[in-house]
RNA sequence: GGACGGUUACCCAAGUGGCCAACGGGGUCUGACUGUAAAUCAGAUAGCAGAAGCUUUCGGAGGUUCGAAUCCUUCACCGUCCA
């Protein structure tokens, strides 16, 4: 179980393959996110159509609502949302971060308000560890700290912290059937995140996570982070780097040797009416499509494009109908998957650095010719 | 025929002498969104000008006043009531 095979590697990038309880997932691989145990918008019908074979789930939401130990009783998260492909858990770690306002964090875990009810509530290592087992996903998340990286001065002890609840998180896991991902921290400060990186691989895990970045530092820094972290990360292990997925940076990933994305854009740009394309994104709230019967992308075999012009999908928009945020939802994820699919068999052929500049010369032309 | 009430920007609607190019909604336009407190948020919305600023607005016309969307006269239209 949880056995990753290395099939192909070009330069850095990599095609691999990982077993887990429900099924092999195939890498590079593209999650969207599902944070109230579902994707938001759309069926598992529609994703499995879309060829999604992972989704990530959120351990801090389904805690508070409806509760770990509800969809423990149903089943497990899984037989819950009828979702029978891989799931991966984040620990709540990130909402320590992105609820900022409402958090005490200390030695033992974070105090943080419930932003349902205002409640307050405690998750420690243990805690987060106790819950994912709840939920019952395939692959499970430490549970780190996330820090601000201008906050230069508190991102290495967040980090040491990570490290310490890392080996609280091992200690405390009891599931066999669920593996868990540590994840590598040390903001955009490249010393932090090379002693974060061996830290991390000393531990004998079945995968590691890059966490911490696309959270308001620059491409640049990014890229640098990307540039040095996988290298101190084991072969034989996938990556993952959590919550990046514009089409760029999916590109950017894979040639820096990344196997794992997850990411709410696809589904939150479409529900605020922008669609993804290999050639820049696409504003369908604008005017100028108020009467462009065409679809979405020229040529994209998704269902909303073989379907529905961009004339119509503007007016679902303008009109505030679900459907707007369904057929976009279904378009932007099936590019992320056409990214990730056309990448892996172009490292199978050895040309998946070309692939990657021409797609990145493409993209950043077209965003700058309109 | 008479008595009141009303007519404000794309729509609804505040404003009753200077702080009004005019509150607030809606609509529209544009932008943002990366381990989802996000079907959300931000800005713009008389014209011209990147800004300072200038020009033309509050049913029409005329008047009072240093100054009017606000006061007066009159005309038009809408509404309610009376004959």
């Amino acid at each position: 179980m949880f056995h990753f095979t290395l099939e192909a590697t070009d330069g850095k990038a990599r095609a691999g393959s990982f077993r887990t309880p429900h099924g092999v997932i195939q890498t590079p691989i593209f999650a969207p996110v599902g944070t109230q145990a579902t994707v938001k918008s759309l069926t598992p019908a529609q994703l499995k159509e879309l060829s999604v074979n992972l989704v990530l789930s959120n351990t801090y939401h389904l805690y508070l609502r409806p509760g770990d130990q509800l969809v423990s009783d149903a089943g497990g998260l899984h037989t819950f949302m009828n979702w029978r492909r891989p799931i991966l858990t984040d620990s709540g770690g990130f909402q320590v971060f992105s609820l900022n306002e409402i958090r005490k964090v200390d030695e033992d875990g974070v105090i943080f308000k419930s932003h349902i009810d205002g409640s307050m509530h405690r998750f420690t290592p243990e805690k987060s560890v106790a819950i994912q087992e709840n939920l019952g996903a395939d692959i499970i998340m430490a549970f780190d700290e996330c820090a601000d990286p201008n906050k230069r001065e508190y991102i290495a002890s967040a980090m040491e912290r990570t490290h310490r609840w890392l080996e609280r998180c091992i200690k405390a896991k009891k599931r066999e059937d669920q593996a868990l991902f540590g994840i590598v921290q040390g903001g955009v400060d490249p010393h932090l995140r090379e002693v974060s990186a061996k830290f991390v691989a000393s531990l004998d895990l079945p995968g590691y996570a890059i966490g911490g970045l696309s959270v308001g530092e620059t491409k640049a820094e990014m890229n640098e982070i990307l540039d040095i972290v996988p290298d101190f990360l084991p072969e034989n292990k996938p990556r993952y780097l959590m919550g990046v997925g514009s089409p760029e940076d999916l590109i950017n990933g894979i040639l820096r040797g990344i196997d794992i994305f997850d990411c709410v854009l696809p589904t939150r740009l479409a529900r605020h009416g922008a669609a993804m394309s290999f050639s820049g994104r696409i504003n369908l709230t604008n005017a100028v499509h108020a009467r462009d019967w065409n679809p979405i992308v020229d040529g994209c075999t998704c269902y909303a494009c073989r379907n529905f012009s961009r004339a119509y999908i503007r007016h679902l928009l303008m009109a505030k109908e679900m459907l707007a945020g369904t057929l976009i939802s279904i378009h932007n994820i099936h590019t992320l998957e056409e990214i990730v699919r056309q990448s892996r068999q172009a490292i199978f052929e050895k040309r998946f650095s070309q692939f990657a500049i021409d797609f990145l010369q493409n993209y950043h032309s077209r965003i700058t010719a309109e």
